[in-house]
Order: C-alpha cells, then structure tokens, then sequence
DNA sequence: TCCGTATATGCGGATAGGAGGATGTAAATC
DNA sequence: GATTTACATCCTCCTATCCGCATATACGGA
C-alpha cells in the first residue's frame, strides 16, 4: 500500500460509493458489471471509483477475458490490517447491508450467458468461473 | 462515533493536516495553540480542523480556562478500536515522525507563562496541567 | 468593566473531486 | 476484419472543501 501517502487510503474510502464497494468486496471478487448492477450506477461512475480504490493500494484486480474482477488488495499492509474487522462490522450496518442484500440476488439470479456462472455465495475462492 | 455515516470518519482522516493532527494526540491531549506552533499553520485553519475531527467523533475537547485540550475520542467505536494501532505506527514515518520531535521540542521549550506547565514527554495523564 | 489572550466562525477566492454522457480500447465471436 | 461486449478514459458541469484574513466569542486578570 502506501502509494504517495497515508491519508490516500483515507480519502479512497471517505467517498461512500467507495466505501459501499470495498464492502461488497469483502464478500468475495467481483467485475464492473456486478458492482453496476448492484450499486445501480452508471459504468463509467464504477470504473472510474475502482480506478481510485486500485491508485489507493486498496483494491487489485484480474482481466479475465472481457471481465475485470476486482478484489480487495493482500492485507500486506498494517492499514488493511487493521481495517478488516471494521469492514466486516459494516456489513450489518446500513447501506452496506442493503448492498449485500441486493449483491447475493444478484450474483444467485446470473446466468450462464452473462460473466458468471449462476454460483453465489461467500467462498470466493470455490466459485466457479467461465472456462477461459 | 458515526456521526452521520461510516464515510465521514474517512473523510476527516483524508486531509493531511487533519491526519497528522491526530497522529500527534497519540502522543496525549494538546491545545490549539500547541498544535498551531508545532504544525505552523494559522490559527484559524488549525481550529477549522480540529472542529471537523470533532464533528466526525474523532476527537473531543476539553475546555480549562482560556484554553481548549483535544484529545483522542474515546475508542469506544470499532472504528477508531481499529484503527488505534495503525495511528502508532505511522508515529516512526514522515511527515508524522518530524511532527512529534517538533512536538516535543516544543513542549519542552514552554515557560509557565504558557498553556503548560513546562512539562513534556509521552505520559499523557501524567503531564501536569495548570491549576484552575 | 475594560483589555489581552485563546479559540471559533463568517466570508470570498481558489482548487479538488464527483456525476455521467460520449468516446476510446481490449477481448471474444463470427 | 467487422461486430459485440466489458471496461477505461475524456470532457464538462457542478458541488464540496480548503485556505487565510477579518471578526466574533469566551475567559481571565487588572
């Protein structure tokens, strides 16, 4: 983490679509089209967010295909660290818990013609992916 | 805390003034004239700051006399629980660890015709306090 | 009660940052 | 290579926020 100063990181979560979305990200990865859906935002406003969480250290993401997954970065530095409880403690809140809700109708009602097979749930890493 | 959203707490750490702020009270209550010499900004932007930490819970204050004391809030949210460690950590990196030897010097350097006994050094409740 | 000191706030100017449509780019499919 | 899909970036408008001077307020002391 750590690219240019602490307080980066900081304002990466002060705007709450950002916070929202690294909340979300606690459930697992996921691509712009889910985060759009879910958020119910334009793409371009997604993008341009997940641009300043990954400029921020706080986030990584994959090109799979067509799709970008994005996930939350390694916990390699002592503010994600730290930060980790607190996010999972958001998720009983509100708008995150709301967001979660909407995000598990989401991903359970995909089909296979769409980025994801029609898995959801929590273990990110058994879920499965289109064949590349 | 959360005093409106989760967002806000973030916010008020993602000024760099306002995070280096709180970075020197780890180091224990201070007033607005101490935090006003050691960071060299005017009065007014430093009093700007501290009220927006007030605001976001992140801090109280302590009015004696003519002065006023911030302080760290008390860690009764998860947030600041969190974040607690990572404040001491960012003590051993720039600019905060430049902060706190100025800090220091200047604490050590007041006269007791001043907002402090000349008193300095890290035992926050230790420091003896002007009699009221 | 008048004055000096410490702090808070009103105000105007400058800058940063967010929204979202339009457009550019990368990858898959035919 | 043309088209479609997913994502990134550009551009413009608009709002939020920061800065610092000037001023108001709070408090203590003479």
């Amino acid at each position: 983490m750590d690219p240019g100063s602490a307080h980066v990181a900081f304002k990466a979560l002060s705007e709450p679509v950002r916070l929202r979305t690294v909340v979300l990200l606690t459930e697992g990865e996921l691509c712009v089209c889910d985060l759009t859906e879910v958020l119910s935002l334009p793409q371009s406003t997604v993008s341009r967010h997940m641009s300043r969480l990954k400029t921020a250290g706080l986030v990584s993401d994959r090109r799979e295909g067509k799709w970008v997954y994005y996930r939350l970065a390694d916990p390699s530095s002592r503010f994600l660290v730290s930060l980790s409880g607190y996010f999972k403690s958001l998720c009983y809140q509100q708008p995150f818990k709301e967001d979660l809700i909407r995000l598990r109708k989401h991903l359970a009602g995909k089909s296979d013609d769409q980025c994801r097979d029609d898995e959801a749930g929590p273990p990110p890493s058994s879920r499965k992916r289109r064949k590349k």
